[in-house]
Parts: C-alpha cells; structure tokens; sequence
DNA sequence: TTACTTGCAAAAGATTTGCAAACGA
DNA sequence: TCGTTTGCAAATCTTTTGCAAGTAA
C-alpha cells in the first residue's frame, strides 16, 4: 500500500469498508478503540491523513460540524439532514455550467454536490 | 429587522455587504475591529448567527478549516481554491437528478455544488 | 536495522458559553 | 424601563503536534 500496514491501519480500514455512515473520526476512534483499546485519537487523524492523501478515503466537509469520511470511491454526491446529520449518498448524474471565463481561469480538479433536507425519520419527527 | 440594530451589527452588515471574499469570522472580526476596538469575537459570532438565522448571510462549509460567510443570496454556487482557499462566486446553472426513491425519502431544502480547483494565481505557481 | 508509526499529553485553532455591565427600542 | 446585546474570560470541541518508545519491512 506504499505505507505501513501496522495492526491499527487495517482495523481503521476494515471498519471503513463498505462502511455507509459517513463517520466523524471520533467515530472511528471509539469503534476502533474496541479492538485496540490504546489506540489514539493521533493515530487515527494521522491514519485518516494517510489514506485521504492515497485517495482510498474522501473527507467530507458538509458537515459544519465535523469532518466526516468515507470510502466510497465511485463518482457520487451527498445528502446531509440538517437535524440529525446523517449523510446519504447519491449516485445520480450532476451537471455544472461554467462560464468559458471560468473554465479558462480555474482549473477544476474534481466538483461535488451537497443536499440540504430532512431524512426520513427527521421528517416524520419536525 | 427583528433584532436591535446596534452599531456593532451595522459595521459587520457593512463589512459584508457586497463583499465577495467569503471572509471567516477571524477576517470579520479583524475588519470591524478597526472601527470597534472594543469588539469581540463573541459578538461577531453572535451576530453571524442571527444573520444566519433570518437568511441574510449563508454559512458555507466548503473550506476544510473554517467557517466562512457569504452575502450573496442569489441561488449560486462556488469554487474554492485548495491551495489558497479563495472561494469564487458561480452562477452558471445546475442540475442533479435524484431517484424516485431519494425524492420519496428525503425533503430538500437546498442543493450546492462546491468546485475543487486551482485559481488562476495559484495556476501558475504551482 | 531503520525509517515509519504509535500513544500520550500538551498545544493549537475555531467556536461557544456564562455573566455582569451597557444599551437600543 | 426592560429585554437584548456586548465584552471579557473561560470553556469546549475538533484537530494537530512533539517526542520517546515500539514496530513493520
């Protein structure tokens, strides 16, 4: 993987496999802390550092709150429920006209989009 | 405006009236300042959240490493350099196609799209 | 072996809060 | 007057950093 593979990197990355929830890095620090009970909060930011800068990860910034992560790798976009801040991920086209100006000055690396709203259960409850 | 108008709140509407720079509340507090030595930060905090409440600033997450702020309340969305972290207006139009299911589920309030890039200055640095 | 990684604690940076004094409506 | 707002300091929360000890390759 180009990096050390030390016990607590794979759990890091096993618990984020496939892993839906979009989680804060407290998150992963507690769920990981079950296995390692020593593991640090500083080994976790680092970690996520490590394979955010590997694009195995992608740190979400949609949350005010929080930086949220996920490992989902395919092209998509995010949902965020403003009252309980579950992200839900969209896997629909998006399309953005730039201007010629703006294609011209700014070179775009990658475009995501974030949708405000209420989940389901938000919903029912507001 | 529902609120009292204190000199404090009319040099920040000031400070961010047409302003195009995305300021954080550090920038705001730095510029205000210089009218209102006696400024704090709680007060521009305090008062960016009642903006923020009665919509007449939006609240943008797009830079990693704070919140910033925005007066402009036309329906736009941004660029955001990651290497400098200047954040440009966009008004191009667009579009994101939700499911069936994710139109059922979920109740939008709002969508962005956030543009990940180099600006023109950077551009050529790098 | 050795450069990279861990874990702890402390530090940094952004934002929030408590509260008494000041003040706009 | 009176309820809101200010300003200060302290607190909180997330994230980063320094460094000695441990470890994967």
């Amino acid at each position: 993987m180009g990096c050390k593979l030390t016990p607590q990197r794979i759990a890091i990355l096993q618990y984020l496999d496939g892993n839906k929830e979009h989680p804060s890095a407290e998150d992963i620090y507690k769920a990981v802390r079950r296995k390692f009970p020593t593991m640090s909060f500083a080994t976790v930011y680092s970690t996520l550092a490590v394979l955010k800068e590997k694009k195995i990860i992608l740190e979400l910034t949609l949350d005010p709150d929080k930086k949220r992560y996920d490992p989902e790798l395919e092209d998509h976009n995010h949902m965020i429920c403003i009252s309980c801040k579950r992200i839900i991920d969209i896997f629909g086209e998006h399309s953005l006209t730039l201007s010629k100006s703006e294609r011209r000055n700014f070179s775009v690396l990658n475009s995501h989009v974030e949708v405000r709203g209420l989940c389901p259960e938000c919903r029912k409850t507001t």
